[in-house]
DNA sequence: GTGAAAGCGCTAACAA
DNA sequence: TTGTTAGCGCTTTCAC
């Protein structure tokens, strides 16, 4: 069934019908209702792809992943529905982390006539950066995960170095002043921000960053393990807390510290950042600072639509807050410190 | 840049760029060349829209979940990476539960001209069956989470008996007698498979079934924590093993009986399903029944475009084993008795 | 309010 | 080996 079809069954022109499916004027509602009537029967659907080609509008939204894993499931769903909902439909890449199968998917939704696309950086490098403004040149590009600070493109991320304020600022006032941390890798532009945030509260309260205190990561569980053995075999004195830069890596530091029967938060505290799913179900609770990937997402649609609709739009770079979530994996060292004067 | 556009500069006909463009023989050398290097130095893209309408080939596949978490990402993965290294883009839409949102994509994906649909099927009812049998007479289809019995459509989906009976006969042959079930939610007919293979296994050892053993889920944390608590407070007498429909409702399982100051595995024993990431971060590490997602997804595409290659292809049905994974949360009851004769 | 017709950018059959 | 041309199924002027 085609539009042609469909006019002749109707007695009326292909014009005629195009404009009752789209919802146009200039239709008699008698007319309207006839031509509705033998759609409805025939079960008429457009052809997209005629459509797009005619119209020069694809109604569809890019999505490049540099890997298809679990942190990005709230956020892509958040795009999905958002855009389905919309009627725009939306087409999605992954580059298994290779920076040529970035470009080729890259190009692949330039081929596709694309809206719009949601760039998930994931690690950023000059040549890619050098393809995004290109990119950006010729279809609006919204960035998540990280942003590029000297480009004007818009990116919406979370608050990561204001979070791990949040992080650190809470284990102070619990009480903690030999601090760890778990770093992220180097790559990870927002993961330095946290190291930052990490170095900042330790010098504004005068707290030493013993040697053997920072270890790195990859933000494996494991990473987190390795990581934890290292800062307990490298330093001289023993943290009494560890602030690891996601909550996977501060479930690997728990389970190293339990196989070393140190207990956490007793002997040691161990804080997060996240607030994945398994967070509050892990044993202990894990404390930790939650992001709401889910609005990052949503937000970063919103914003995809709002460039498209306007190309000349200041590119916005919109910063999400993150929030404090206090659990069980970390002690507050005051409350000892009353115990034993009052006991 | 259009074909137009190079066939001009080239000093050839759009034809011939074609050509060029798609490998296709019947072009000198020469003058191949010639036109890769203006296509090169001009950077031109087919418009794959235009392509699409014309060649009545769409090089789009459909991927329709029921709402999108994380138990997808393996397979989706799979799916995206297959599609993406043979040329093929994937349309993705997620109907976040509700029936209509469900049809729409389905409709959108049948607009959009995709060649095939990989559908993870979630909750089966009726009308999703008709659905289904409709949308598979114009475009194949290749289900996933569920198959239709009596319809001949072709599904890749875990073995879930036979994962189940793994698991049940590990708990079996460690000497438990008395073991309790966590249920999948009624409507998921892969989570009555489950079910089957406990009941069987019982019965085929003479274990009783006890009041209050089998209690219900929904597959998530919360769900097994409260499933736990029922086991306890509805059975007269304790089971030494309860088997959980997912790992999920296996942690929140556990989480329970940990508030409850009942050791596993010491007290009770407890096994999940699936190997999620966390089960083996877990303490204890869960011992589960693992499903190779990536791999499910990987064999579901394969098999999609079998079927669009060959559409009189036989529909089939493919049932991926799982695989036994033995960790900490499960006690050998008879090294136990040993022990004890022992000692 | 309605229809005829020109394209959208490509592919593919056919002719040369 | 190459070019001409007729569509693909729609949207969108522009007449009427």
């Amino acid at each position: 069934m085609k539009i042609k079809d469909i006019a002749k069954l109707a007695g009326v022109s292909i014009a005629t019908v195009s404009r009752v499916v789209n919802d146009k004027p200039g239709v008699r509602d008698e007319v309207r209702e006839k031509v509705k009537e033998v759609i409805k029967e025939h079960e008429y659907k457009p052809n997209l792809i005629a459509r797009g080609l005619s119209s020069k509008k694809s109604n569809i939204i890019g999505l490049l992943l540099p890997k298809f894993t679990a942190y990005y499931t709230e956020q892509v769903d958040a795009i999905i529905n958002y855009c389905n909902q919309k009627g725009y439909r939306v087409m999605i890449t992954s580059s298994v982390g290779r920076f040529e199968g970035e470009l080729k998917n890259l190009s692949m939704l330039y081929k596709s006539q694309v809206e719009g696309i949601l760039y998930f950086v994931g690690k950023m490098t000059e040549e890619k950066k050098e393809n995004i403004e290109k990119i950006n040149k010729e279809i609006p590009v919204v960035l998540l995960d990280q942003a590029i600070e000297e480009l004007s493109i818009p990116a919406v991320l979370p608050d990561n170095y204001g979070g791990a304020v949040k992080a650190m600022n809470h284990l102070v006032n619990s009480g903690h002043k030999k601090i760890a941390f778990i770093k992220a890798p180097y790559y990870d532009l927002e993961g330095e921000k946290r190291y930052r945030a990490y170095q900042d509260i330790m010098r504004r309260n005068n707290f030493e960053i013993k040697e053997g205190y920072v270890q790195g990561s990859d933000y494996s569980i494991e990473s987190g393990y390795k990581a934890m053995e290292n800062i307990l075999s490298k330093s001289d004195q023993m943290p009494t807390a560890v602030l690891a830069s996601n909550d996977g890596t501060a479930i690997g530091a728990i389970n190293y510290l339990r196989e070393e029967r140190i207990e956490v938060p007793e002997d040691i505290s161990v804080m997060g950042i996240d607030d994945i799913e398994i967070a509050k179900h892990f044993i202990p609770k894990l404390t930790t600072v939650k992001q709401d990937l889910y609005y990052v997402g949503d937000e970063a649609i919103k914003l995809l639509f709002d460039y498209i609709d306007n190309k000349d739009l200041k590119a916005k770079k919109l910063i999400v807050e993150q929030e404090l979530v206090i659990r069980d994996s970390v002690r507050n060292l005051n409350d000892k410190l009353q115990v034993r004067s009052n006991g």
